[in-house]
DNA sequence: AAGATAGGTCAGCAAGACTGACGCATTGAC
DNA sequence: GTCAATGCGTCAGTCTTGCTGACCTATCTT
């Protein structure tokens, strides 16, 4: 469990004015993210509950269908977890028929993914809603919208400064 | 578990060309989306994680902070949990001493939410590396960045259209 | 032949979501 | 004044999706 606030008393009087940024922090960004983002994947999982998925299988299924061929290394790489973590979803689309594996062309140790057509189908249907909901965001100002949103997202990433 | 993607052996054919939006899906922003979002938590994360916290412990703290003598109602409201699950960390937190409950003025019944000044150090030690990851990604762009992200952000939110 | 690599698998743990049921204090309506 | 509704807490159990550590096979590299 979590350590004590600290003994000292002054540490737990009460404060009761709203936390505001200032010029320091941009709590207004910070919150909108939560929001745009919960809402954002809420589309895919109410898809994804009827078929008895989840999240971690709509990652799965997109970047298996946005870079076929793809190695089980290459895919633990992007979502960055653990591959036991990545065994228990990724058998369960093989066994639904959505992914299929090829012994790698040069290195026969590989397994290739690839999207089946149904893999590709649910792909295009989890990604619908989601396409739907940015241009509702974007509503007719997508050409100063867009290059915009993409440099800010792009900076927002772990190496995206360059 | 998942249902067989139909039987038709049609749909178990492979695909091999890469999924790309077209005109019609904007599989970019999609993709970049998570992956800014799942850096740009990796921040707090860290942090929690050596105070014995996760991440339902930050929403709780970010939005007591924000919103000084919430009800444990609009919090439930704000981050769309139930109340079993909002009363685990809720609880740790309290205990911790970073946050603190006081009966509603009005309605006896209430507990009103407040941070003390532990609670709002946490808060901001949490949204500083959020804010500087922020920082780097509008990197002298803030004028024409700022609001476009937040027109955008806040059209990707259930209620924001209007 | 030996070691490194790609991948699969078993077993167990934890966080954080969920459901359903129930208890207690307080409020508000009748 | 009684009683239902409300705000909140809590017990018990489930599920998904992360994690660790260990160990196995097949294949490639040296």
């Amino acid at each position: 469990m979590a350590a004590m606030a600290d003994g000292k008393s002054s540490e737990q009087e009460i404060v009761r004015d709203r936390m505001t940024g200032g010029e320091e922090i941009d709590f207004e960004l910070i919150e909108l993210l939560f929001f745009a983002y919960r809402d954002f994947i809420s589309d895919p999982d109410a898809i994804l509950f009827k078929k008895g998925f989840g999240r971690a299988h709509h990652r799965v299924v997109h970047f298996v269908n946005r870079n076929p061929g793809m190695t089980v290394a290459d895919l633990l790489e992007t979502l960055r977890i653990t591959k036991q973590s990545l065994a228990r979803v990724l058998k369960q689309l093989i066994d639904s028929g959505y992914i299929c594996q090829l012994e790698g062309p040069e290195d026969r140790r590989q397994r290739r993914l690839y999207p089946t057509k149904a893999g590709r189908a649910l792909a295009l249907e989890l990604a619908k809603p989601q396409s739907r909901r940015i241009a509702k965001a974007m509503s007719g100002r997508e050409k100063d919208m867009r290059e915009t949103v993409l440099g800010f997202l792009g900076g927002m990433r772990d190496g995206g400064d360059k």
